[in-house]
DNA sequence: AGATGTAGGTTACTAAAAGTAAACTAATTG
DNA sequence: CAATTAGTTTACTTTTAGTAACCTACATCT
């Protein structure tokens, strides 16, 4: 990560170690920064929600949205979808072992965020 | 953040402490997570950088990505643009304090990032 | 002198993602 | 029977992201 630009003696530039491709933070916003990704993480925390209770607490987001990034993080094991109930179809979301790690780093982010009330 | 889901005698449901719009967690992605952007405040960590040093340094995003992205760090005061010579025009972009105060959610990230190998 | 390279962008255009609104199946309540 | 809830899906519009070429100004190489 130490990205350091070299200069060479008729001043053409050159950078070892760059970010080879999408680096580790972009990769990380790309599992944990999409629109709505975190605030869904995030509000899995302490139970299974199911899907129109999440649309309930997310305020903003549409249906399409919720659907769409619950289905990537189900994708990448990060949550896990269970049908409860047949009869009128129930769902919940929960979060696995991979998801609930990312929950600190959600909660410094939240915290930052309160402390600089923007 | 507790969200509450309260359901009524008939069934009908509301919610109690709802994010307001977008919630911390949200607001928070919107400043450090778009694409590139925690990348770019991480890699200003050490000291200034100039701009096409950060182009090279980020691999894969464009200078357009990257100009939009510091225009709009700068705006919210997380960067500050210097002209450090006039002649042949050079440019460094730094951190505030207040970008600086963003790091340490982004080494977490990287940290988190790295060990999930994703 | 003329071609090439560097720095710091801007412009025009295309592709991909986000957002909106409505529709759909199936069951439940009044 | 009409209205409501749950969990999606579809069609369509608006924003973003990304690509590539271009521009001004200075410096270096041949």
């Amino acid at each position: 990560m130490e990205s350091i630009v070299k200069t060479d003696s008729r001043g053409r530039k050159t950078v070892l170690n760059a970010c080879t491709e999408p680096c580790a933070i972009e990769k990380g916003m790309r599992l944990i920064g999409g629109k709505w990704t975190g605030s869904i993480i995030y509000h899995l925390k302490d139970s299974p929600v199911r899907f129109n209770d999440l649309g309930r607490m997310l305020g903003g987001a549409s249906k399409k949205m919720i659907d769409q990034r619950l289905k990537e993080l189900e994708a990448r094991g990060m949550v896990v979808r269970k049908v409860i109930n047949d009869r009128p179809v129930a769902v919940t979301y929960e979060l696995t072992e991979f998801g609930r790690s990312a929950l600190k780093i959600l909660e410094d982010l939240r915290v930052w965020s309160e402390a600089n009330s923007i």
